[in-house]
RNA sequence: GGGGGGAUACCAAAGUGGCCAACUGGGGCAGACUGUAAAUCUGUUGUCGUAAGACUUCGCAGGUUCGAAUCCUGCUCCCCCCA
């Protein structure tokens, strides 16, 4: 096969990365690869820690999937050793280490839901674990005397964590020095993170180059800024959009992201050709409203399918914008004849987490029954032959009440 | 090894014998508004109970007291300083 020219894979390359640790010799590797028809090694680390992927994560995996388009060689690493030590990075507290166990269950989830981004075909997928874990105290002891302590505790979340008086447990040093030691094993010669990563990556270089290999280069994406404006996208924020979510979480969540998020979006998490872009730039000011519909359909079709991305806009307008009941609310059914409480049916659905909080939204109008507000906790509903009421739960919980 | 500080609800953080289911901020939830599930404003935020009230909750286990998040004893965990 060949290979693009180089200033055409940069430029793919390019799109959307922070920082390339050095340019330069990227190009380098580029032409060389191209001359002698020999793709590059592209790493990418990941702990299965959590295994549900988001957008978030899918920058960086979007990048990986770029390099193999270009023609490179895309090595994804399930770090089965590390997640049982636990990034420290950007963490303000030390990683609960999972189980072997665990570890295992979530690399399968993960792998899975990768190949919606990567080319299946042309990943390689490895395990640190295989490597990493047979090292002897002996060897962890001579990789550790490559980096001084004063080198590690100048990292920004160490040293927040040191000077908060939080812990830092000793293993936690060792994590980014797991991490070079993957870059030397597998001879990579670039290695892609997020900008928190640049630590880890760097670190990665010194150890390729104290073994005498020609360091890798370290490419640097964006954090992804979750759907509360702010915080990078994570789980635990509860800021972010899943892409095994379904077809109508995902599209309204999109719209839920403030107007600036439009473009990068496009840009970080969207296959829009760059041309395109610059469209969006100016639209994404001057028309908002459709630039997020057009990215929140983008982005469900690529993970849904066109129908699937249909369907959710006119879910989404049925319900969020005419305030209808949805067609497929879940149903309950009743026997004719028979009396319920409302509050006890919402309990028995599942509608909300407590009496207390069914209470709590029925004093400030957010329970209504075929549009009409029910502010009384002791209302009853006696059931007639036939009948189907619509009930609506606060903003997004629905049933639909069936006696038959 | 020695000395000091700390552990409170989802998170942060007040409270140091009854007025504490616990100030406040963030987050969450709801309402109004909106192109939007954004922003803003307002309200609300342990469980059960229509309510009155009952029950569980302030690191863990005991104890003192009419009454404890608050006092005592033991334990566990964390941080800092000195060595």
């Amino acid at each position: 096969m060949s290979f693009p020219p180089v200033e055409k894979q940069m430029s793919v390359i390019k799109r959307g990365t922070v920082e390339i640790v050095p340019e330069e010799e990227l190009i380098e590797k580029l032409s060389k690869s191209k001359a002698e028809n020999r793709p590059l090694k592209i790493k990418l680390g990941v702990d299965p820690t959590r295994p549900d992927l988001h957008l978030g994560h899918s920058v960086i995996l979007r990048k990986l999937r770029q390099f193999q388009d270009l023609g490179h060689e895309a090595i994804l690493i399930i770090g089965g050793f590390t997640a049982m030590i636990g990034d420290p990075t950007g963490q303000n507290k030390t990683r609960p280490p999972l189980t072997a166990e665990e570890v295992r269950d979530n690399a399968e989830t993960y792998i899975t839901q990768a190949k919606k981004i990567l080319d299946e075909h042309k990943t390689t997928i490895v395990d640190n674990n295989d490597w990493l874990g047979s090292m002897t105290y002996m060897d962890v002891v001579k990789l550790a005397s490559k980096l001084t302590v004063a080198r590690m505790i100048e990292r920004d979340d160490f040293s927040k964590r040191y000077q908060n008086q939080e812990p830092i447990s000793l293993h936690e040093f060792l994590y980014p020095l797991a991490q070079g030691q993957d870059s030397v094993y597998l001879r990579s010669d670039v290695e892609l993170g997020g900008t928190d990563q640049k630590f880890n990556l760097l670190v990665g270089r010194e150890l390729q180059k104290s073994d005498g290999q020609e360091p890798q280069v370290c490419l640097m994406m964006p954090l992804l800024v979750g759907t509360d404006g702010t915080m990078k996208m994570s789980k635990s924020y509860d800021n972010y959009i899943g892409i095994d979510e379904p077809a109508s979480e995902v599209y309204g969540k999109c719209l839920s992201i403030p107007d600036e998020l439009i473009y990068p979006y496009f840009e970080l998490v969207t296959d829009v050709s760059t041309d395109e872009l610059t469209a969006i730039q100016t639209k994404a000011v001057q028309d908002p409203r459709n630039a997020k519909h057009d990215l929140a359909f983008t982005i469900t079709r690529m993970y849904h399918g066109k129908q699937a991305a249909i369907d959710a806009k006119n879910h989404f307008e049925q319900t969020v914008i005419q305030k209808n009941i949805p067609d497929d609310a879940p149903a309950f059914t009743f026997n004719p004849g028979s009396t319920h409480r409302l509050m006890d049916i919402i309990a028995d659905a599942n509608l909300s987490p407590s009496n207390g909080e069914t209470k709590r939204m029925m004093k400030q109008g957010g329970i209504t029954l075929d549009d009409k507000k029910i502010n009384d906790p002791n209302f009853e509903i006696t059931f007639q032959k036939g009948d189907e009421l619509h009930l609506k739960v606060g903003k997004r919980k629905y049933g639909r009440l069936i006696a038959q």
